[in-house]
RNA sequence: GCCGGGGUGGCGGAACGGCAGACGCAGCGGACUUAAACUCCGCGGCCGCAAGGCGUGAGGGUUCGAGUCCCUCCCCCGGUACCA
């Protein structure tokens, strides 16, 4: 066939291809997942929910696309596949756009864009379950989030607690991290400061060691290590300082932890962070000025400025003393702000000698210094530094002569004897502030009455609603709190007159549980029943930014742990296998946003390349972990081996009966090696070499196409392959060649196919050889050579012989099929 | 700052400790075409006529052999608990 033949054949329309293919898919209920299907093993395979801001992003094609590949592969491999969408409904920006656009209501503007985004992801072609859909603001769903904490609360698992929230003053309203600029408000440009304020906690520390523990799970090593890091576990000891004088409150102690019980009676000085309680009634009338400006200053320090080992130590004596148990030695009592008051107690022993931090504010104000740590050979002399390493106990008393690490034990040991202490372990996992002071997200089912206190809403009066009405501008409370009408409520209790908790939940509590419900998602009795949990729980392949390392992830595991203990949903965590996909950049290497004009918009892409191509340009631009910038150009690359893909198929070359002819076996035995590759990478979620993998294939079909007639058993098997190996990546184009070569409805219910081990071997490999680790020729040879056929045949290599000529040989290293060096002396 | 990841041709990237640059984009040359587009064939790390030399952020080390392992440093990205 000549090329103007060619271009005379019909032309691979995606667009049209992709239309019909999607109705036939939904008209014949393709994607519907039963909860079981005799002979297939159930696999759930979940990528991580959008959120509904408006438009589907590159970013989240990148990330569901590749899922969605995967995906199809397992269900070609045999299983009952579940891959279920829904949205992250609840948050900041719908209420954000209320405020500002100041006409679009929070659930309008939400319900606007699920139904734009719907669109958009179903011309994406995933395998997604539709009937399965959820939406985390919708009564339906929201009265299962409140019914969680309802259950957590019964746990004990949920309490209330004073905690800071960066505070407008202006504003009269709290704002999120992302609303403070340069410590100030985001609207209004006024300093923001911290405010403390009574709010729901959930224990996550609870299950801090569970959480730990997290090695036998199949995620990517480095998440598993940001987590452990995350938990920050620390052994150490809760010591109790004497105070001089108790406070009028009868407080006569202060009590902090340290991972250094050995270095105790280094301690010259005390540091209390500025929000402990303490501060302001230990500080004296002298020193009461200076104490209030530095707390002040405080308030406006992020916490990440606060723990910076560069910024320069400061803090502030406050006149008042407490006591050494250990050594009776009078010590300065000070606040300083890297000391945070959410880790261990809140305060912490200063000892300079032995503490870099400690060290650098003893500096800045002459704070003396007490070495009771010797390092090894110390003559007595001043220290350059803190000395942090472990080494024999002088200045200690009883305890002198011991070596350090042993002294931590004996010491302790001595407190805990004298009740001046005890062995602690802490972690820098804190537990997870849930209230929000905001509208759109799900109301916290409590109530307080004057008779009962805090009493939970009964599980049979949920939802507690949102209302409609409210107001948004912002004034100094939450809009619930300004709604009568959500407001007053009777005690469930005692039916006397009771308010109603007017903050709603942080929304990763939305997002720690949707995936329990995707397996029963339109229960009315139950979150989701023990049937539909046992049939898909837990996730068995779940993929997702790596952003979400440390805060989703480890929410979610915390949630399936409470949820386990509830006796809702079987095994212990709730993902078995993560895999972390990186993002997407703009053309110009940076996040994609409006404000830098490098926003790529995926409609685009799909109009004018069509999904498989787009699906499939995702997939080859980099390995998916890594993500990298989106090149508006490249996908033309794609886009044209797809249409040559099309036209190889729907234009072969002559074929004919010849079974021995070379050219057509060895492009039978590509496409098997072929296979045996994209297998390999499909395991591996390579989905860049897969594609690499095709594109070698179909240019060796070319090849062979250009070069006349081909076997015919050999071209179609060729082509099946090629087919079945396109279906995770390119399903339309996948299913219409299938469907053209006469292949039964759907080609994603065929089995995947499994390379044949006789067409993989090859008969001669070629062999570099290097002199001296450079190489200087290669040697064709019999693939199963031994060491000295090949060693041989490289000695007979003129090319080699001349780097060898008037030099001896020292050793020869031959890697069995892959390379011989010759090391020359 | 701390925790985690990354840095390879003009660009995206490939490479069980074993031939650096697969597969693409862009570019160049050619075929086809009245012409352009499409398509197809070929050439592309750098220096050099060649032989050869030099090349994977910088510097050191281990090894017969390092993009890959170890140490020090630089730069970029993600997270840092109220963005999701």
């Amino acid at each position: 066939m000549t090329t103007q033949e060619r271009t005379e054949a019909e032309r691979y329309q995606p667009q049209d291809v992709e239309r019909r293919w999607q109705e036939r898919w939904a008209e014949s209920g393709l994607y519907r997942i039963p909860d079981h299907v005799p002979g297939r093993e159930n696999w759930y395979a979940l990528t991580m929910f959008p959120y509904t801001s408006g438009d589907l992003h590159i970013g989240h094609w990148f990330a569901m696309a590749p899922s969605d590949a995967l995906a199809r592969y397992r269900r070609m491999r045999g299983h009952n596949v579940l891959f279920p969408i829904g949205f992250d409904a609840f948050g900041l920006p719908a209420e954000n756009a209320a405020i500002k656009g100041g006409s679009k209501h929070p659930m309008d503007w939400t319900m606007a864009n699920i139904d734009r985004m719907r669109g958009q992801l179903k011309r994406m072609g995933a395998m997604f379950d539709w009937e399965r859909e959820v939406n985390t603001s919708a009564p339906e769903y929201y009265r299962w989030t409140q019914w969680w904490f309802l259950q957590l609360y019964k746990m004990g698992l949920a309490y209330r607690a004073e905690a800071a929230a960066n505070w407008c003053p202006f504003d009269q309203t709290v704002l999120a991290n992302e609303q403070v600029v340069d410590g100030k408000c985001e609207r209004c440009d006024t300093p923001v400061v911290q405010r403390l304020m009574e709010q729901w906690f959930l224990r996550t520390t609870h299950y801090a060691e569970e959480l730990l523990d997290n090695e036998g799970l199949d995620w990517p090593e480095h998440v598993k290590l940001m987590q452990r890091n995350w938990i920050g576990r620390s052994e150490g000891a809760e010591v109790s300082f004497a105070l001089e004088a108790p406070t009028e409150d009868g407080t006569d102690e202060i009590r902090v932890f340290t991972t250094r019980p050995d270095t105790l009676c280094g301690v010259t000085f005390m540091v209390l962070a500025p929000e402990h309680p303490l501060v302001r009634q230990l500080t004296t009338p002298d020193r009461r000025e200076a104490v209030e400006a530095y707390l002040d200053a405080a308030a406006r320090a992020t916490e990440i400025e606060r723990q910076s080992t560069e910024r320069p130590k400061t803090g502030v004596f406050t006149g008042a003393y407490c006591v050494n148990r250990l050594t009776g030695d009078r010590v300065q009592i000070w606040t300083a702000d890297y000391v945070l008051y959410t880790y261990g107690t809140g305060a912490v022993m200063g000892v300079p000698a032995h503490d870099q931090r400690d060290f650098d504010l003893a500096r800045e104000y002459d704070i003396p210094v007490k070495v009771v740590i010797a390092p090894a050979g110390w003559d007595g002399a001043d220290l350059e530094a803190a000395y942090t390493e472990p080494g024999t106990m002088v200045h200690s008393g009883q305890f002198d002569g011991l070596p350090s690490e042993q002294a931590k034990k004996a010491i302790t040991d001595y407190l805990e004897g004298q009740g001046w202490g005890r062995a602690r372990v802490v972690y820098r996992l804190r537990d997870w502030l849930v209230s929000r002071q905001r509208y759109w997200g799900a109301p916290i089912p409590m109530v307080y009455c004057d008779e009962c206190g805090i009493v939970p809403v009964p599980e049979s009066e949920l939802p507690v609603a949102l209302p409609y009405d409210v107001e948004f501008k912002p004034t100094g409370e939450s809009p619930l709190a300004r709604s009568d009408e959500f407001v007053n409520v009777a005690c469930p209790s005692c039916s006397g007159p009771a308010r109603r908790e007017t903050d709603t939940m942080d929304t990763f509590m939305c997002s720690s549980w949707y995936f329990m419900r995707y397996p029963d998602a339109r229960n009315e009795a139950m979150p989701v029943s023990s049937e539909a949990a046992t049939a898909w729980l837990p996730v068995d392949q779940y993929t997702g930014g790596a952003e979400h390392a440390t805060m989703h992830l480890l929410y979610a595991r915390f949630f399936y742990k409470a949820a386990r203990d509830a006796g809702i949903v079987p095994g212990d965590e709730p993902f078995t296998r993560y895999f972390a996909q990186g993002q997407i950049l703009g053309p110009d290497g940076r996040r994609m946003s409006k404000s830098r004009g490098n926003v790529v918009a995926p409609d685009g892409q799909v109009e004018r390349w069509g999904a498989d191509t787009f699906r499939a340009y995702l997939m080859f631009l980099g390995p998916w972990e890594q993500g990298g910038p989106y090149d508006v150009d490249g996908i033309v690359g794609v886009s044209r081996w797809l249409h040559r893909v099309w036209s190889l198929v729907t234009a072969p070359p002559e074929l004919v009966d010849a079974p021995e002819d070379e050219g057509s076996q060895a492009l039978l035995r590509a496409a098997h090696r072929t296979l045996e590759r994209v297998t390999d990478d499909l395991e591996r979620y390579r989905m860049n070499t897969m594609v690499s993998a095709l594109m070698e294939l179909t240019n060796a079909m070319q090849r062979q196409r250009e070069s006349g007639a081909t076997d015919r058993r050999a071209w179609e098997e060729t082509v099946r392959l090629l087919a079945l190996m396109l279906g995770p990546a390119c399903p339309h184009l996948a299913e219409e060649l299938w469907s053209r070569n006469g292949g039964a409805y759907s080609v994603h219910e065929q089995a995947w196919p499994m390379p044949d081990p006789a067409l993989l071997r090859e008969e001669r490999i070629e062999i570099p050889v290097q002199v001296n680790g450079r190489v200087r020729d290669r040697v064709l040879v019999a693939a199963d050579a031994s060491e000295e056929a090949v060693r041989a045949a490289a000695l007979a290599s003129e090319r080699v012989a001349e780097h060898l000529e008037g030099r001896e040989v020292a050793r020869v290293v031959y890697v069995p099929g892959r390379l011989l060096n010759i090391v020359l002396k």
